[in-house]
DNA sequence: TATGAATGAGTGTTCATTCAT
DNA sequence: TATGAATGAACACTCATTCAT
């Protein structure tokens, strides 16, 4: 049995790497990356295995791209987040926020960060490239918005000094749930939105 | 070659399965869910790899043997925490966000939450428990604690209304971020759990 | 397909190793170095593929077992061959060439020649092994024996400073004509090692 | 990654066969047979891998055309072997060996005697191609050379009756040994020619 | 003529699991 | 209880060859 189904052969040079990606994405969402096989990739992509090798060099540059291909998109994301930094610290803060989830819940994001835990080990080139794109530029990003919101006298000053990553843990938290816990109890995430920024702006002590 | 290395068969049968569930847990650790071998198991554990089938029926059962395992003594400490509910709400609050971190960063969880998100599918047995057992009684027990704050008057009456989840996902934001990233920016724990707490506490908003 | 046949397991601990590396002396014989798969060798043991591996760990592994059995018995052989230093040089030598026809025409050896002839990269560790084993010893135990033709005043002594490789050149090209034209044109043996004997003992020219 | 490197297309079908068999030579002598792709002999050729198929049929028809142009440069530089047939034999035979050490230890002959040793099934049509074109011919030349020298009375009348094979034998065995062992002891080739020639002539008994 | 795209057949190797003692 | 022996299923990857342009 092999994988395509015996179409004839079709030639999509430009095309087949992003079919390919997203097969490997949507294996891999399915599947984890234990799970995930060639055989499955090119399933998906309609093609048959070796052709894949025509593409990607090994399995693990493909799991690479897939990542760097989703991180990309959530840096551009990220850059466009930049430019509304105009209004009151909250409404821009529940942008931010709002981004977040919408990467990391609802979009690829989740799936890679699936892929970062399960096989993250220390000397993986692709842990250092995630945290280095994604994770070290989001922290820049927040400590700069939050030093803005001091600046104008919006925050507390002792805000500059919190770690920027407890403010968005909770969007990671959401981000985990929903691919494990998703299907027995889902989250409900506008309100867990909401709560999620009105504690961080608030707390939840009464004299504050 | 074989796993295990002639030592002195000890006749423990009593003790064997919790052996085997420790073998599996420092291999889980090590290796991640993807690298652990039933071979592995058995080496670590000091016996062949046929007898552990004698404990255990297939490898997934031991992997849900040792999440099992650790839930329980998970569970056991969330009990004590119960105990210490005296005193102001923060002092509460911040010794079982302590006792979290404790379970979730430095203790076996960590191993079990990669474990859980790696191999996370949603009809999985264990992630049903672990969800049941773990997740929902802890977050019964926040809103517990939140509603006695609420009750004497330390805390705003809107904070009943906030999801549990919220308030502790930091905790696992560092049990995951360890896991990851730890060998390439490590978290300054205590640092992190003091700006969590105060961050639940007080917010960041000036006027409170 | 799988390469067994599906007889009922038999343990055959002991025999297998000696067993498996016939096969693969079969394999290499009929099927050449490039040709000789796991999957065959398996098939000839009448075992599973995966059952090699209990044994060696790898398929070069395999080659150089047997590579270095079939010495190991040339070695024995070589080793009687020196008993036999009594009488005429006449009668040594065309006793030492039966031997070395023997092996390399009749015997195991010669495909093991092939193979080396075939894989003979100059990095192989069975190249060297090889060499000083096999070539650099019976290239000695020639020069030994000429040396006492020489001394015994039989042989001229110029016959001490010709390299010994070439006296038994002959037996070499006929173990490589049998492998590769063997079935085309057969060399009649008795009468091929009559001529090597007699040429090397004479020459060809009238005057002596 | 394609194989050719986008050279100007030179517009030479003439010579393109011959082209790809160089290429296929350097390939043969450098990987072995075993270790020779298509795709290797493309890129040496600086053509694409499609594009040898226009010329050959299968990757042995290339083996076996690189084999038969070998042969026929041998056949030709035989036949002006035959030429010299002038003077005293001792020079003559000198002139020949002369001429197959060149062909079989530092030409192009020795990477398809190596082939031939690897690859030989009897029942290869190039088996047979070889034997018939160079052995059986070189055997026929030696033997009429032979016969000359007798009828001149310079050999003894039995020379007529060795196999002659047996006279160009440490030629062969000089050129296997350069492939295998080449790198770890190489021979001194003019010694070894010498004592060669002096040993077929002379032989090394005392009386004659 | 020339090539890039695509593929099927095959290879060595790993691993959870079963058999026989 | 304990284990060594054995195996089937699976997987990543290679390569000669064909298709379509």
């Amino acid at each position: 049995m092999t994988e395509h189904d015996g179409k004839p052969r079709q030639r999509r040079k430009e095309a087949r790497p992003e079919e390919i990606r997203r097969a490997a994405l949507e294996e891999l969402a399915e599947k984890g990356i234990a799970g995930s096989t060639l055989g499955g990739i090119a399933r998906r992509a309609g093609i048959s295995r070796t052709t894949v090798y025509l593409y990607f060099e090994t399995k693990q540059d493909i799991f690479e791209a897939v990542a760097r291909d989703t991180v990309e998109r959530t840096i551009d994301d990220a850059a466009s987040m930049m430019a509304g930094f105009e209004g009151p610290f909250e409404q821009i803060f529940t942008n931010v926020i709002d981004r977040i989830y919408g990467q990391l819940v609802d979009g690829d994001a989740s799936v890679i960060l699936r892929a970062l835990v399960s096989e993250g080990r220390e000397q993986s080139e692709i842990v250092e490239f995630y945290h280095r794109e994604i994770f070290a530029k989001g922290e820049a990003t927040m400590r700069k918005m939050i030093a803005m919101g001091v600046a104008r006298g919006e925050l507390v000053s002792s805000a500059a000094e919190i770690d920027p990553r407890i403010l968005m843990s909770p969007a990671i938290f959401a981000g985990i749930w929903s691919l494990v816990f998703g299907n027995i109890e889902a989250i409900d995430l506008e309100r867990f939105k909401r709560d999620h920024v009105s504690l961080v702006l608030h707390g939840i002590l009464k004299s504050g």
